[in-house]
DNA sequence: CAGTATTTGTGAAACCCTTCACAAGAGTGA
DNA sequence: TCACTCTTGTGAAGGGTTTCACAAATACTG
């Protein structure tokens, strides 16, 4: 294990770690062995010394001339970002994309395994999606710090969100995914991460609008 | 109308725009009728310079010793984002993830529409999803032509989606959100943006995982 | 209406991330 | 073993994004 101490990672090098990540995966299917910078700057559409770059940060796992071994590179990775493990996650909001997440198997794959889910809705509390039985929010508090949860998916209304997100970290959690369109305030020893899927569909917006324009001045 | 013609606009900065466009609608809401940057960056823990930089590279919509008038700023920021019309979207595949985002609503709130869902499974087609009939699969390529479709959002599993991808082009259509977890080959003049949820997990897992190792060499 | 307080818009500087380029290591074949 | 090929790991260069800092413009105050 070639062990190196950490420094700032950039936020795109984590996120290229999740793709080299998934990428890992299929070669493994695929029967490859090893794998080049080259071969897998390709597949993902990035530079061989993106790649190596971003590998570096964390150890030297390549051999030269060669490449690097498929199933260990795999190991390494899963090591590095935390996922060669089980989090104990809870998601908080049976909503549309609530309760899609709750059977969204991305996560389960990874080792997210969610073990509590909350509403405040009676006519929810007490259904069972996918083998978990939906809690009253009013007991959430207690139901965290029990099922020892790390990671909390927060689908609730946005207008109830920074108020379920102060519960939250009131039991405890250091980690929150956050679906609302808000801007939550937490302080500085929690992780917050935002997903706004409408934000990619403006990203889209804005491209097939602007297509022309990047060329004149 | 302060026109300018744009170079390159960094993708921070188009993601900066929608959240700003956010911010704005709650500004708005709560009365305001101007916002400095000073104040918008502290909402979206940004700096006021980066705001003032994001929003110049479009053309200058402030009064100086006032700051931006919201109201304005918000109709400029969807014109520049193209959210100030209606898309018309269509989505493939209704498994958890696509149903829940028939019916998410912040899609609907900046103009995208659902016009047409698709599916292979004979028990989901005919079935209605908030007032959508899901169309088969077969149809697709027709359909998406007669609909006038601009954006397609794939909610496929994985091992289909290059080829569902490859449909929806021979279609015309131009802009593509996938969800799926693999990275589909586009040509050049079509715009491809993916969206995976469990990357985010991974990344608040990377976090708590290497949250000491940030000092020490 | 003059003086003071704000805040924008923007070149320049600072910083960070990506790409380049090459030495060094490892495999391959004669 | 030697020559050749391939590919990593990494300082240095390059490019791009963010922050700084300040002139210019406007609002506000007495």
């Amino acid at each position: 294990m070639t062990a190196k101490k950490i420094r700032k990672i950039s936020d795109s090098t984590i996120h290229r770690l999740s793709v080299y990540y998934r990428a890992l995966l299929s070669l493994e299917k695929e029967g490859y062995e090893t794998i080049s910078s080259k071969e897998l700057a390709k597949r993902e559409k990035l530079t061989p010394a993106q790649v190596r770059k971003d590998l570096s940060f964390f150890g030297s796992f390549g051999t030269r001339g060669l490449g690097y071994p498929v199933k260990q590179l795999m190991q390494q990775i899963a090591e590095i970002l935390g996922i060669n493990r089980v989090w104990n996650v809870a998601l908080i909001g049976v909503g549309n994309v609530g309760s899609a997440l709750v059977s969204y198997k991305e996560f389960a794959k990874q080792g997210f395994v969610i073990k509590q889910v909350f509403d405040n809705d009676q006519r929810k509390i007490g259904s069972n999606h996918k083998g978990i039985v939906v809690s009253d929010a009013s007991d959430m508090k207690r139901l965290l710090i029990e099922s020892d949860i790390s990671i909390v998916i927060l689908t609730v209304p946005a207008s109830v969100a920074q108020l379920v997100c102060d519960d939250v970290i009131e039991a405890g959690v250091k980690a929150i995914l956050n679906f609302a369109p808000v801007n939550l305030r937490v302080p500085d020893n929690v992780l917050l991460r935002n997903e706004n899927m409408a934000i990619e569909l403006e990203h889209l917006s804005f491209s097939l609008t602007n297509k022309d324009m990047l060329l004149v001045e």
